[in-house]
DNA sequence: CGCCACCTTGAGTTTACTCAAGTTTTGTGG
DNA sequence: CCACAAAACTTGAGTAAACTCAAGGTGGCG
């Protein structure tokens, strides 16, 4: 019953990543997939805005990703967090329904849609991010709905540490051993609280409580040490 | 940059039903696509459960389904409302992600994993699916974590008013004639502060205020009439 | 070294939640 | 068609979690 919230990108599913895909082809046909375009962005930049025509799809190479929605008074909510291997740009109309921001720098790989249409293996990777990005949407939507604020943040810090917290998690390697790792959060404050549904001082109160039991230690603003990730993993609301 | 929110089904986005696709393909190629199989559920009866081994995928031909995932302590969030033109059961694994719970009496066309590997036509309409999936997701995600109770419920209101509320909204056929509506919402409160992330009591209350503002008349306790869709809309948090 | 952006903390408020009745509706059997 | 029971819904009072507003602190970079 218990999965992976979060788990990073398409690639990191099991599926090999696209570019290992095109290699595949570029052996198997000699075609040559795609224009081989590739696109960087700055910490910040917009990749398109909710509403632009759509007639290209991406694939995060390096760096981090967001997507997000505003409501007309300024409220703005991030429904999606992307990283290596994972894809952005699909839509079921001709306009994003979303707008794609850099988080970090970042590089991208360029797909034109009709590449893909003619591409099955393209095809493929393409259907696996999809069905990959509906389960994050759907534990997601748990967090938002139904979980307070320590659970958001909890579930937050466990999505940055891979292998760990999901169904598959093996627990600390060595139960007596403490069971420390160290995070990137590569989102400011108010990219964290936007993405979970609170304010900013929630989040800051939250991650300083976190810091007073002991349970965290945030090295820079960007990174934060866990000391102890079961720990962190029982805040979840999913133990 | 507005969007219909929980646009019914994927049929409803613009693509014909998969049934019309059949019929297509019967017609194009003589082929037989899928088993023709049915299946019936009873109000209420469970498709399948969260974590069971996921071999086959559904689509909605009538009545109403809801996927749901539950927390440990019994906490619950519907993750999505599915309609006829609905698909639902694809999953990135072997398992289901989510239950599967009928919310009226229901009747599905059954296809086989393998089915869909081998017919395009399929493929493509559960891609389209897919997407038109996502993008309601992407909507709620912006309910559940920016919108006010008032705002989910009228949002809620909205998406049951085909035509209305979304980019393409008319607005009233004559401003000056009432602007009426009934709407079914085959949910009941319980299940609709599930889906909005609220409670059952904060549900009832916003209705109640609803209905004292002479927004809305509780016809029966399934079925709203909206008196004016113009107005309702203006609470939806999108203008 | 100082500025600017970002983050933290406190005090007070608000929204939605919990708990507890009561009421209405629906479905069933007489 | 009515009576009854069960389920669903509504309403009120009090509470709690997260929000708003307002300072003040920190750290990274020119």
């Amino acid at each position: 019953m218990e999965r992976v919230l979060y788990a990073g990108s398409c690639a990191a599913d099991g599926a090999t990543s696209l570019t290992d895909i095109d290699n595949d082809m570029h052996r198997e046909s000699g075609s040559k997939s795609g224009s081989g375009r590739k696109h960087r962005l700055g910490s910040h930049e917009v990749l398109f805005y909710e509403g632009d025509r759509a007639d290209r799809i991406y694939e995060v190479l390096e760096g981090v990703m967001m997507l997000y929605k505003l409501l007309p008074d300024g409220r703005r909510q991030v429904v999606y967090v992307l990283r290596a291997g994972d894809m952005l740009g699909f839509t079921n109309h001709d306009t994003f329904d979303c707008t794609a921001e850099a988080l970090t720098a970042v590089e991208l790989q360029v797909y034109e849609t009709r590449e893909v249409a003619t591409s099955p293996l393209l095809q493929h990777y393409v259907n696996r991010c999809l069905l990959s990005q509906m389960e994050h949407l759907h534990d997601h939507t748990v967090l938002l709905g139904r979980k307070s604020a320590m659970e958001r943040v909890a579930t937050f810090l466990m999505s940055l540490v891979p292998d760990r917290g999901g169904a598959n998690c093996s627990g600390p390697a060595n139960p007596d051993v403490p069971d420390a790792r160290s995070v990137v959060l590569s989102m400011t404050r108010q990219e964290i609280a936007d993405y979970l549904g609170l304010t900013i001082e929630t989040v800051s109160r939250v991650i300083s409580q976190l810091k007073r039991k002991g349970l965290i230690k945030v090295e820079k603003q960007d990174s934060i040490q866990i000391q102890n990730v079961c720990g962190i993993c029982q805040l979840t609301g999913m133990h």
